[in-house]
DNA sequence: GTCTATATTGTGATAGAC
DNA sequence: GTCTATCACAATATAGAC
């Protein structure tokens, strides 16, 4: 057998576990307020093993910026491009939508702060995705006037559905202090109520008729 | 008369200068992301007057941020305060929040990202605003069950609310290429439109009937 | 692959002349 | 109030030993 040495004092799992702190420090502190001696730190390893696995702060960044992206947007696209009814459709976004920020509640301001700052990285890393927005906006406005609620602007559709699903967990914290007392588990609470409660009320809000 | 003799290497509005640079700096590159030389710069003056006139980073953006918050504050204790019908309260809500955001773009981002790395922060802002959060939502609520809306709770309603009219700020950029093709001045007309389009949905979601 | 040591630059902040 | 000079420190990044 070829190749069996190991050095022993390497570390396998290095690399993931730099992706793991690098996700977890970037999203609570944004990328100008991280610093790669907190990463390292977070992670358990020499800051300048960071340099040796990424180069930069910014290959870093941009690394883990994408992995952010690849976790949610696939699950939108492959909604974007199902065969549903326009009601089966609301349901499926809004549930993968608030499904996958239960999961990664920070990645609202995470991905907001980094859009505001450097507006093209993400118009050109979902293109990079292979998301091809045209077409499934197309399927929607298409889907949208099959249902008879011409008059409506469906790109103010797109917008609701959108805000109603991520708005929450981008005011995450003043919502809890404000609306439920401090209380983190509750807000998750709402946040699952919020799954069954949000379709029907789109529905209604365009006068869709089931 | 006294007092009159100016310096003539002094400038009355500085201090304006350096509020309308910081508050430009910080909007746009975030609190640890915005540098002192930066915004002298942006001010037109010397790095070290900063200093002099805030002594510290922290305490300018504290400045800032509170400067921020009292330019939207106001309006919504206002309106939370105002004794009207709920159709109608939806509407002056609307249009106050999409106004100040129509002026103030950045706001949400700014907010939403201090709010993620300093949940403390605005709660206690919000506290020393003289904001009685408390007594805006109970009227809220009353009103509310006045309308034999029951079922939903309401706090439901509230986040859709603010949702509906911030997100679209906070995601302004990615909104523009996707949804209005780059063009930041249809992305604002459909923001006006918006104003009017709101209300209605949003009673229209509760069954609320005029 | 992982460490120590070091280079280099950037940044916030202060002291002191004018 | 405004500037120059300077400080202390933190940050990213690289070189080189192991």
């Amino acid at each position: 057998m070829y190749n069996t040495y190991v050095n022993p004092d390497s570390h396998p799992d290095t690399e993931k576990r730099i992706r793991e702190a690098a996700s977890k420090v970037f999203q609570l502190k944004g990328k100008a307020g991280a610093s790669m001696q907190e990463i390292a730190d977070e992670a358990g390893i020499n800051r300048t093993l960071l340099n040796y696995y990424y180069r930069t702060k910014d290959k870093l960044f941009e690394a883990i910026f994408r992995d952010a992206m690849e976790t949610f947007v696939p699950y939108l696209v492959s909604v974007l491009n199902s065969d549903r009814s326009f009601s089966e459709y609301i349901h499926e976004m809004v549930d993968t939508l608030i499904n996958t920020l239960l999961e990664n509640p920070q990645i609202p301001v995470f991905v907001l702060q980094e859009l505001s700052t450097n507006p093209m990285r993400m118009a050109n890393l979902i293109r990079e995705l292979g998301v091809d927005t045209d077409q499934g906006l197309a399927k929607f406005y298409k889907e949208f006037t099959n249902t008879d609620l011409a008059g409506t602007d469906p790109r103010q559709i797109i917008i609701n559905l959108l805000g109603l699903c991520i708005f929450p967990f981008a005011a995450r914290s003043i919502i809890t202090v404000i609306l439920y007392n401090g209380d983190n588990q509750a807000f998750d609470k709402a946040m699952i109520e919020r799954k069954e409660y949000l379709p029907a009320m789109i529905l209604r809000s365009i006068n869709y008729e089931k």
